[in-house]
DNA sequence: GCCGTTTTCGGCCCGACTGTTTTCAGTCG
């Protein structure tokens, strides 16, 4: 079992146990084990049969009899005689915004609602608004809301639309005089692959004035709720967006506030109450002061966390996990940025189908700063005007010429070609071998079973001359998952020829995800980021990765990408040097 | 259910908005 589906489960009990009336805190505890097992980095069927559960920073004896179950039997049995007294189906409830522990308690004991729609049926009959806290209106807003939810609403989406949708908002919004500052806060901040809802935030000295504009977007196409200082509504694409308005002074409260996540806060308010303090999108201030009069300025979060005693924590690692704590101790790691970045291995320009030519793409990376970068122009089977073993050399001849001419930055000859169904690549192995840097991947074929898929990685790796694994799981965001295959002897291959794995910015991948990432690196893996881009626009899509790599908590020294052109060539392909 | 530099028992984050039980419970982020 992999790590989500452990944490499904968990999920899963924390949910019933909700419609049963269990307490609230061991919900809780449930839920957040839920969530921790999901970003956990290794396996967890490993630290089950190392019995290491304990380990983990809020898993206690309960949990990890649950756990151990589910690993030895396949089954949890708390999760089995919950869903024999209550079903599955009662757990959809908990999509429909407006209902909570109390009211589907009532709707459970009361009308025996326990499924959409049974829920339905009793909101077309009226019998909802004869429910003690349930009156006409709340029946009403139910009755949209499912609705909405038969129409598929509240689906993730991935990161980059998300973000591209909360860019766009932000902008209208920084047209207004009035808005002092706006943030896209929330999972798009902190770099979650997938996005439930965007959050914005905005400073002003004029709430209601930029939350009227807010309301009256062109896009909106519902509105949720409406108050002082916040608003939310719908829009077109049925992505909920949440506007909140704080006062200018407080910038950085705010946004430390509305980019959470939740278990981040939770441990932050903890923290600071055992301080004598409170903490809120208000700012820090004294726990009975009825004044509530702010410890310090809070202009920025890194003011927030010094208030509580701590260094800044990066957005990308706030999960309520170990970021405060290695915070205490001073053990936060040095994370990745784009300024360490001194190249990219995997680009390709006109040559293969690519839309900038290569001399733009070359100024493009000059102008960022780069040292270096590999050209890693596509094969036919990426590319329908991909290059064959013709192109390849003449590839090869054209990087050596453009390398004489430029000054300061090394252009690299690579190319990005496919591990066939067989184990091999789709070009010659001794121009391949010619080749700086070679980044294959596999993206045909991909329905096989585990076994096959594993082999046919490692045949392609054990050829000798591959730099680099090209979006190692083959996931396409939104659309499937990876292709089955044993990660860890992927990755074992992977160290043994002097491969590395690429985590890659293509907005429809973003593979390795952060977790997969986490484990390789664990695994002692060589991992670098590729914006995989095909024009210079797209060579932005870099940062996508390396958010992933953040999140991960990758220093410079974890990425190839921030050593030099030479050290890149050397430490890869070990088996040909 | 989990956890411990005041605790192995007794706590467990904070504030805004909505609708209804006209003074606050329920939900949400």
């Amino acid at each position: 079992m992999d790590n989500k589906e452990y944490a499904e489960i968990l999920e899963e009990i924390a949910t019933l146990q909700r419609v049963v009336g269990d307490n609230f805190f061991k919900v809780r505890a449930f839920s957040r084990a839920a969530r921790l097992i999901e970003n956990f980095a290794e396996p967890i069927d490993d630290l089950v049969d190392q019995r290491r559960l304990h380990e983990i920073d809020g898993i206690g004896e309960s949990i990890e009899e649950e756990l151990q179950a589910l690993r030895i039997t396949g089954a949890s049995p708390r999760h089995e005689e919950l869903l024999d007294r209550i079903g599955r189906d009662v757990m959809d409830l908990w999509h429909i915004p407006g209902l909570g522990i109390k009211r589907i308690q009532t709707l459970y004991q009361e009308l025996g609602i326990a499924s959409i729609p049974s829920l339905k049926q009793a909101a077309l009959d009226g019998r909802l608004a004869t429910l003690s806290g349930f009156g006409g209106g709340v029946q009403d807003k139910l009755l949209l809301e499912i609705e909405g939810w038969e129409r598929g609403r509240g689906r993730r989406f991935p990161l980059p639309e998300a973000k591209g949708l909360a860019e766009s908002i932000r902008f209208e919004l920084l047209n207004l005089p009035e808005v002092a500052r706006c943030e896209v806060g929330g999972s798009i901040r902190r770099g979650k692959e997938t996005i439930g809802d965007i959050d914005l935030l905005v400073t002003t000295d004029a709430a209601r004035t930029v939350s009227d504009y807010f309301k009256s977007l062109p896009d909106v196409t519902e509105i949720i709720f409406d108050g002082d200082t916040r608003a939310s509504v719908r829009v077109t694409n049925e992505i909920q967006c949440d506007l909140r308005v704080i006062d200018t002074h407080l910038f950085g409260a705010g946004l430390h506030y509305f980019t959470g996540n939740k278990d981040h806060h939770i441990q932050m308010r903890i923290r600071s109450k055992k301080m004598g303090l409170k903490i809120s999108e208000k700012g820090v201030m004294h726990y009975d002061d009825p004044t509530e009069t702010i410890v310090g300025p809070m202009d920025t979060e890194e003011q927030v966390f010094n208030a509580v005693g701590l260094p800044y924590i990066a957005p990308e690692i706030r999960m309520g996990k170990d970021e405060i704590k290695a915070g205490e101790d001073g053990t936060l790691p040095d994370l990745v940025y784009p300024h360490h970045v001194q190249g990219d291995v995997h680009l390709s320009s006109t040559i293969s189908g690519g839309r900038d030519a290569l001399p733009d793409l070359i100024q493009a990376l000059q102008k960022r700063g780069y040292k270096w970068c590999v050209v890693t122009e596509k094969t036919k089977t990426l590319h329908a005007k991909g290059i064959d073993d013709r192109g390849l050399k003449e590839h090869i001849e054209r990087v050596k010429k453009l390398n004489a001419m430029i000054d300061g930055f090394t252009v690299l000859s690579g190319v990005e070609c496919e591990i066939t169904f067989d184990g091999m690549l789709d070009i010659d192995l001794r121009l391949a071998a010619e080749c700086d840097w070679v980044l294959a991947g596999v993206t045909t074929d991909t329905d096989v079973d585990a076994d096959t898929m594993t082999q046919r990685l490692m045949w392609g790796m054990e050829t000798g001359v591959v730099s680099c694994l090209a979006h190692p799981t083959g996931r396409h965001l939104g659309v499937h998952d990876g292709y089955k295959m044993y990660f860890e002897e992927v990755v074992q291959c992977a160290n043994d020829f002097g491969v590395a794995l690429e985590i890659s910015g293509d907005p429809q991948r973003l593979d390795l995800n952060a977790q997969m990432a986490g484990r390789a690196k664990h695994l002692g893996a060589m991992l670098v980021c590729g914006s995989a881009a095909t024009s210079v626009e797209s060579l932005d899509h870099i940062e996508y990765a390396l958010q992933q790599a953040r999140r991960a908590w990758m220093e410079p020294k974890d990425l190839l990408n921030c050593v030099s052109a030479e050290e890149l060539i050397s430490r890869t392909r070990t088996l040909i040097r």
